[in-house]
DNA sequence: TGAATCACG
DNA sequence: ACGTACGTGATTCAT
């Protein structure tokens, strides 16, 4: 079915309703304060006529004239000079009936140098050509050179309700001609309003009577010659003046307008806007005539109506939404669900509690549709929450929470308040409290209100910092990565866990007693204080470091008594079993799973981060403390665990970016980088293990933006040698040197560094007065792009890695990540595909100068697989 | 709530 | 002359 667009002549209709109401009262219609509205009174009674007419998709356009400077103008200096001046009651309601308009949500346009019948029939013709009905309201004749099979013509007459609807057939019934001769017809007969005089003695009769016999214009003045009497030679007369009255007769239906029709498209008025304006001018009563079908839900961030819907049965939702869970923004895993808010981009909006949204297939098809466009803040969050709910969260392209990660690191929390804020948004609660607050419903709403508002800005800003690719291809995808991570889990054995912490336990109790007789009284060992008053006071140990009581601190002293060495040994238990048996066992699920939570935007680098608990630092070092990982297996005999580890991934890195031709031939000749390191520092062939060890650290603390200082604590070596050490580190690897210099310099001058996808991090406190804030940012500022670029490359080989089980429809999951680190729950049949499959997944992720290598292995629990 | 401590990359 | 390696999270004590 063909659809509709209603074109209004705004300045004809305006000028009609001035006159049909100016005279019919004793005196005009104005405001207290002396404005007249009379015509606006008219107009917007005609207009809300003509929107309760108006259905769905239906378009509604009004055309201005702007000014008097028009082409018609131009051509003939005496074009409507004749006309008397608007009344100035008129012509202060022109702004008005715009600013009416406006509030009424009705699309109107103007041009420089164009008449309002022109700016009409442009876009009618144009409507016409896209397939609409056209309906032009106006009181101006000329306009019925518009007709066809789809132009209609209401030609008001006196009023505004007497209305004559012209087609093509009622205008050849009236004057017995086609649409088009309108023109012929203004060229002989004029148009005394318009100051044209046509062929001067010829009226409407003789036009008439001309144009059914010669057709048209030109034809009659061609047959000037054989047309007898005077009217003969009037034409010949004033053939100049007439053929001027029929080309500004014509109407321009080609002019350039930078809009399409569908921007005409109605959709509706807001109420607060519309009572503003009838507050303004004194025309409540008006509101009343308002169709109640084109009312949108108006937002009055202050007067949310916080009430809850059953179903989202009646609620229109538009392709564009802004969404938003309401939760406590803390554990989404743990914490209850209370509901959902939709917000739609005509400013309405709704919410639903958990147990209807459950039910509700209407809510389901909204959140599956791929179609409906979804902002969201926290994605991962959501995904996770829907799967719970066993739905299929679709269609979200936009995360205020990554948005703002990429933009600023810094700037990223967990809690929306403190994001959206930074877009502008003010999401604060009135009633007093927590901001975290939940079953918070006009919190919830204000939520997804600025999910949806915030995304044009989020996405300049994003542009801004070079950062689309990275919010498109990296983490978002990776959001529904973390999100299958996290559902998923990772197993842990109670028994097998409580077993290990039976001993630990055992340990950690024999210890207290042997502390105890050591120190001939009882304390907690647990407080550094007591700690510290044991042994500086009560056993007068040197007390070399502030009363500390830190391991470094403790092993300074382990060889002045025997308590230091079985403190040390209890701190270790103590650390074990609060933290990795009890505090594991604390998380563990019902399905004997750990699902841990992977913190997407915190880090300021750009890695993840792992909590609740979190499986990130799990005990590795220690042998003893490592026997923890036994408790980590599947129970089922067909699955393993593979972990996968980048070796060196920082030094290559580092050795990529910085160009350094020696570090980039170490690594690829598949030399080991600790003996290569230790051959150029200590000016050997073969380096001793001890040599090496050495190396190693310094290799590490290049990454960290190496002090002297720090490398000599590290190594234990003095001052002096750590000097020389690095000294000659730089030395032998230049270009290390060179690269680490100019990304201080470049993020004093820029204000930030960047990773190889663009991940920014600012360093404002560079320029610090404070020495010791500006050392730490020329530090962070040298070790950002390193350990960044690694997190973008392992981010990305998880993309790819993630999608390839999924199309490949392996069982094998991703599970955990740890930096560097990749760990796969792996069925036995899928072991030898997938093995290397991962693991050149995992190399090739990113290309550099220097070959990633990944080493790893795989067995029953998270122990054996290495 | 922050400091101290220690687990990880 | 200064103070010192980059990222994290969990636990406990003490204020």
């Amino acid at each position: 079915m063909a659809n509709k667009i209603t074109i209004i002549d705004g300045n004809s209709l305006l000028f009609r309703a001035y006159y049909a109401t100016a005279y019919s009262q004793t005196s005009i219609m104005q405001t207290k304060d002396g404005i007249p509205t009379n015509a606006i009174f008219a107009f917007a009674n005609m207009m809300s006529k003509i929107i309760n007419q108006t259905k769905e998709n239906e378009a509604i356009f009004v055309a201005f004239d702007m000014d008097s400077q028009t082409f018609r103008k131009e051509k003939l200096e005496s074009y409507k000079a004749n006309r008397k001046p608007l009344p100035e009651e008129l012509i202060k309601q022109f702004p008005i009936a715009r600013d009416f308009l406006k509030s009424l949500g009705i699309f109107y346009f103007e041009k420089h140098g164009y008449e309002a019948d022109d700016l009409a029939g442009t876009i009618a013709k144009k409507a016409e050509k896209e397939g609409y009905i056209v309906n032009i309201y106006t009181s101006d004749k000329d306009y019925l050179q518009l007709a066809s099979n789809n132009i209609s013509i209401y030609i008001l007459k006196k009023g505004l309700s007497d209305i004559d609807i012209m087609t093509p057939i009622t205008i050849k019934e009236k004057f017995g001609f086609e649409p088009l001769q309108i023109i012929d017809y203004k060229g002989l007969r004029g148009d005394p309003s318009d100051n044209l005089t046509g062929i001067k003695g010829i009226g409407e009769i003789t036009a008439v009577k001309l144009i059914n016999e010669y057709h048209d214009f030109d034809n009659i003045i061609k047959n000037a010659d054989n047309i007898k009497g005077k009217v003969g030679q009037l034409l010949k007369e004033h053939e100049n003046e007439g053929r001027l009255s029929r080309d500004l007769a014509i109407i321009d239906c080609n002019v350039n307008v930078d809009f399409d029709i569908k921007d005409c498209i109605y959709k509706g008025y807001d109420f607060d806007t519309i009572n503003k304006f009838c507050l303004r001018y004194e025309l409540r009563q008006f509101l009343n005539k308002l169709p109640k079908q084109w009312k949108k839900v108006s937002f009055d961030e202050n007067n949310i109506n916080s009430s809850t819907i059953k179903t989202l049965k009646d609620f229109p939702i538009n392709d564009e939404i802004g969404l938003a869970i309401d939760y406590s923004y803390e554990n989404y895993l743990l914490d209850p669900i209370y509901g959902f808010a939709i917000f739609n981009d005509d400013q309405s909006y709704c919410y639903i509690d958990y147990e209807n949204a459950l039910k509700d297939e209407y809510f389901k098809n909204i959140i599956t549709n791929k179609n409906i466009k979804k902002s969201i803040f926290n994605y991962k969050s959501a995904l996770v929450i829907f799967k719970k709910m066993g739905i299929s969260l679709q269609g979200v392209d936009y995360d205020s929470l990554i948005a703002s990660y990429i933009i600023d690191t810094s700037l990223s929390s967990n809690d929306p308040y403190i994001v959206l804020a930074n877009f502008g948004f003010d999401i604060s609660s009135l009633q007093e409290g927590s901001l975290l607050t939940t079953n918070d419903i006009n919190k919830t709403i204000k939520i997804a209100r600025a999910n949806l508002l915030c995304k044009q800005k989020g996405l300049n800003e994003l542009k801004q910092v070079d950062g689309l690719d990275l919010f498109y291809n990296i983490e978002m995808p990776l959001s529904e990565v973390l999100a299958d991570m996290e559902s998923e889990g990772f197993p842990l054995n109670k028994e097998k866990l409580l077993e290990i912490g039976a001993i630990f336990k055992e340990k950690q109790r024999d210890l207290e007693e042997e502390i105890y007789s050591l120190s001939e009284c009882k304390f907690n060992i647990a407080s550094p204080k007591q700690i510290g008053d044991i042994l500086f006071d009560k056993l007068h140990l040197p007390d070399l470091k502030n009363r500390s009581t830190s391991i470094e601190a403790l092993e300074g002293l382990v060889n002045l008594h025997p308590i230091v060495g079985k403190i040390i040994e209890y701190r270790k238990y103590f650390k074990l079993n609060s933290t990795y048996i009890d505090g594991l066992l604390s998380h563990l699920h019902k399905d004997g799973k750990i699902h841990a939570m992977f913190n997407q935007a915190l880090t300021s680098t750009g890695r993840l981060s792992s909590s609740n608990p979190n499986l990130q630092n799990i005990s590795v070092r220690d042998e003893e403390a490592k026997t923890i990982r036994k408790a980590f297996y599947y129970d089922e005999d067909d699955v393993i665990i593979l972990s996968f580890d980048y070796s060196q991934i920082e030094l290559r890195i580092l050795a990529s970016l910085s160009n350094c031709q020696l570090m980039i031939d170490t690594f690829n000749n598949g030399d080991d980088i600790h003996s290569s390191t230790a051959k150029v520092i200590f000016n050997t062939d073969n380096p001793t293990h001890l040599e090496r060890q050495k190396a190693k650290a310094v290799n590490f603390g290049i990454v960290y933006g190496i002090s002297d200082w720090g490398l000599a604590s590290q190594i234990n070596a003095p001052l002096k040698d750590a000097k020389k050490i690095i000294d000659d580190f730089y030395k032998n690897y230049p270009q290390i040197g060179q690269f680490l210099q100019n990304v201080v310099i470049n993020a004093k001058k820029d204000g930030y560094v960047k990773t190889i996808c663009n991940r920014r991090r600012y360093l404002r406190e560079l320029n610090a007065t404070n020495y010791q804030q500006r050392e730490f940012a020329k530090r962070a500022a040298m070790n950002a792009p390193i350990q960044g670029s690694a997190a973008d490359i392992i981010k990305i080989a998880m993309i790819k890695i993630a999608n390839l089980l999924k199309d490949g429809n392996y069982k094998s999951k991703l599970v955990l990540q740890i930096h560097d680190e990749l760990i796969f729950k792996i069925y036995k049949d899928e072991l030898d595909v997938l093995y290397p499959l991962i693991k050149e997944n995992m190399e090739n992720a990113y290309p550099l100068k220097v070959k990633l290598i990944v080493s790893g292995g795989y067995g029953k629990t998270w122990y054996d697989a290495k």
